[in-house]
RNA sequence: UGGCCUAUGGUGUAAUUGGCAACACUACUGAUUUUGGUUCAGUCAUUCUAGGUUCGAGUCCUAGUAGGCCAACCA
């Protein structure tokens, strides 16, 4: 249990606070909260294993609730998204809840605040309250509504709930203090006239309450000891209180709010307004776009749930702003890839490679092992014959002692196959190098135990067998964007930084097995990189997304020199 | 002329509550390697600043500085 030796967490910290303070461990329960009007991305990810794995580690309930009190935004194609997207994750959820289940238990408190004397009808327009409001450095004023009678709050605020009057009439008010130095305490509106159809209760209702009014509400009502959020929330916090206070009984639990600073990604945006003009601009190909933040589009590009969760555990949980590197996803899908994902044999940018001295026509097939991270992934056989495709980086007519590769009199091993020298390039009338022929060592062959089989040459290169290979699209992603917080610049938008070159599509040459990969099958294709089938992929037109590239020593040395 | 929050290597998070600043990533060295992958070993900090309390301060006190959030009938 390397668990029990983890550092805790700020969250943990006030929790194991509570429960040694007394508070019964029985009854832990949370809930995450999304609001079903956009996809889930990596940032909710660090909150759905935050509360999940609070979950987990105190084998409490987590609830799943949809927050749903804007029927104008919200829409049940979002709900589905979600639920796939948090058990993809891995995460099941104790009960799936909306707020909407609690419309008519907040519309029997809001009475009940209105006969308290805690909430009014206010019959101004939404400019008027606005402009009295006040701002962050001057009180607001008053409503002229403020003061009505109870009885006529109670007749004007069911003659909403019976849709009496017109969208932006009345709103439902709490009463509270007009000169708060927390804005949000301004007499916060709890419900406004929406003749809307809402994705659960259709049109049962012509008034939603807002956000404020309903989460509080409905963590006390799930019984949720612990209702986790970010940062922006905490002003909200004595608004929850308040909200809580007016309708607490005592021998109820009642939920507390406490708030983590949200994750931010680099290289990336994550505001779904951003993420909308992505999508809405062209510049992806959808939500679930395989350069998206999204967890639909880290799932087409070959992300696995077990590097995500990695990552938001190795990340953790604070107060202060960050900029997580993207560098740490990266590394977390190799971490992961690297023992799960099959070793295959990939060509993406050919040249044809000729070995002189094998003979015309000959072929055999060669063991390799599947994975070496993992012995009881077991071995295959590829087909080898006289004609190679080879990268057309992995040869240059002359290079330095750094170039670990094939050039010409030089000598390199192919991976599971022999030892070959280059003898000669072959070109075109432009110069171009169009084939490289090469000698084989026949004793040479991997594995076979001979003398010459366990020489050592620097370099080791992939290939597949020219006849045998099989085409495929291969899509390569790169960061969406080049600057690491491309939405921080003061006077630059975020879209100057938007990265040209985030995708280029090769048409590359497969060993032949697989033909039978299957949409989301994993592989890394030895020496470039990981990579995922795509869910346009079909038998006959294979498709594969990279997911990450392997490490690049060698381009880092490149770099270097250049 | 406001309120609230936050400051620890390049990045993210820790620090047994006042006792040798730790872990991971990145970067860089080197070893191993039939993937320039993996693996292994190593290197990289005046804890925002200035004072103060203390035998001892990342932690406590005072004063600054910097950054973030708050004026939807959004969540």
């Amino acid at each position: 249990m390397s668990e029990a030796s983890r550092s805790l967490n700020f969250i943990e910290h006030i929790i194991e606070d509570d429960l040694s303070a007394g508070f019964p461990k029985k009854q832990l329960r949370f809930r995450f909260p999304p609001e079903p009007n956009g996809y889930l991305h990596i940032g909710h990810a660090s909150s759905i294993c935050l509360n999940f794995g609070l979950g987990l580690r105190y084998d409490a309930p987590v609830n799943l609730r949809f927050d749903d009190t804007n029927p104008a935004k919200e829409e049940s194609e979002y709900v589905e998204a979600i639920k796939r997207d948090v058990e993809w994750l891995g995460f099941q959820w104790a009960e799936e809840r909306y707020a909407s289940d609690y419309f008519q238990q907040l519309y029997d408190w809001a009475e009940q605040l209105i006969r308290d004397g805690k909430a009014y009808v206010d019959s101004q327009t939404s400019e008027e309250i606005a402009a009295q409001k006040g701002t962050p450095t001057e009180a607001g004023t008053e409503s002229p509504f403020r003061n009505r009678s109870v009885s006529e709050n109670l007749e004007l605020f069911r003659g909403m709930k019976e849709g009496k009057f017109a969208q932006g009439e009345h709103v439902l008010r709490a009463r509270i203090d007009m000169a708060s130095p927390n804005m949000l305490l301004r007499d916060p509106v709890m419900y406004r006239i929406l003749h809307r159809a809402h994705h659960r209760t259709n049109t049962d209702w012509c008034i939603y309450p807002l956000y404020d009014w309903t989460h509080g509400e409905s963590d006390y009502i799930e019984q949720v000891s612990h209702s986790l959020c970010t940062l922006e929330f905490k002003p909200h916090r004595p608004l929850y209180d308040w909200f809580l206070d007016c309708v607490t009984e005592p021998d109820k639990l009642r939920p507390k709010q406490r708030e983590f600073a949200r994750r931010n990604l680099s290289h990336t945006v994550v505001s779904k307004r951003k993420l909308l003009e992505l999508v809405t601009g062209g510049h992806v190909s959808g939500w679930d776009d395989p350069r998206m933040p999204t967890i639909s589009g880290l799932r087409r590009r070959g992300c696995t749930p077990e590097a995500i969760r990695n990552f938001a555990d190795t990340i953790g949980i604070a107060k202060r702003e960050n900029v997580v590197d993207v560098a740490l996803l990266d590394f977390h899908m190799r971490e992961h890839l690297n023992k799960v994902a099959p070793r295959v044999m990939a060509v993406l940018d050919p040249i044809k490679l000729v070995i002189t001295n094998y003979p015309e026509g000959q072929e055999e097939w060669l063991e390799t092992e599947n994975n070496p991270e993992d012995p009881e992934a077991g071995t295959r056989e590829i087909p080898f014959s006289r004609e190679l495709y080879i990268e057309q980086e992995d040869f240059r007519e002359e290079a330095n002692r750094k170039f670990f590769r094939l050039k010409l009199g030089g000598e390199v091993r192919l991976k599971s196959g022999y030892i070959i020298k280059a003898e000669r390039a072959v070109k075109d009338d432009k110069g171009r190098v169009v084939e490289v022929h090469c000698t084989y060592d026949p004793k040479s062959r991997s594995g076979s135990g001979t003398e010459e089989s366990m020489r050592k040459v620097k370099g080791t290169l992939h290939w597949v067998s020219a006849s045998h290979a099989i085409p495929a699209e291969v899509r390569l992603y790169d960061r969406l964007f080049t600057d690491p917080t491309p939405d921080q610049h003061k006077d630059r938008d975020f879209m100057e930084f938007i990265n040209p070159d985030s995708l280029e599509v090769v048409q590359a040459w497969l060993e032949p097995g697989l033909e039978t990969a299957q949409p989301s099958d994993r592989f890394q294709f030895q020496r470039l990189g990981y990579f995922c089938v795509d869910p346009d992929s079909t038998p006959a037109n294979l498709v594969f997304n990279r997911t990450v590239t392997l490490r690049d020593t060698w381009a880092k040395i490149e770099q270097k020199e250049a």
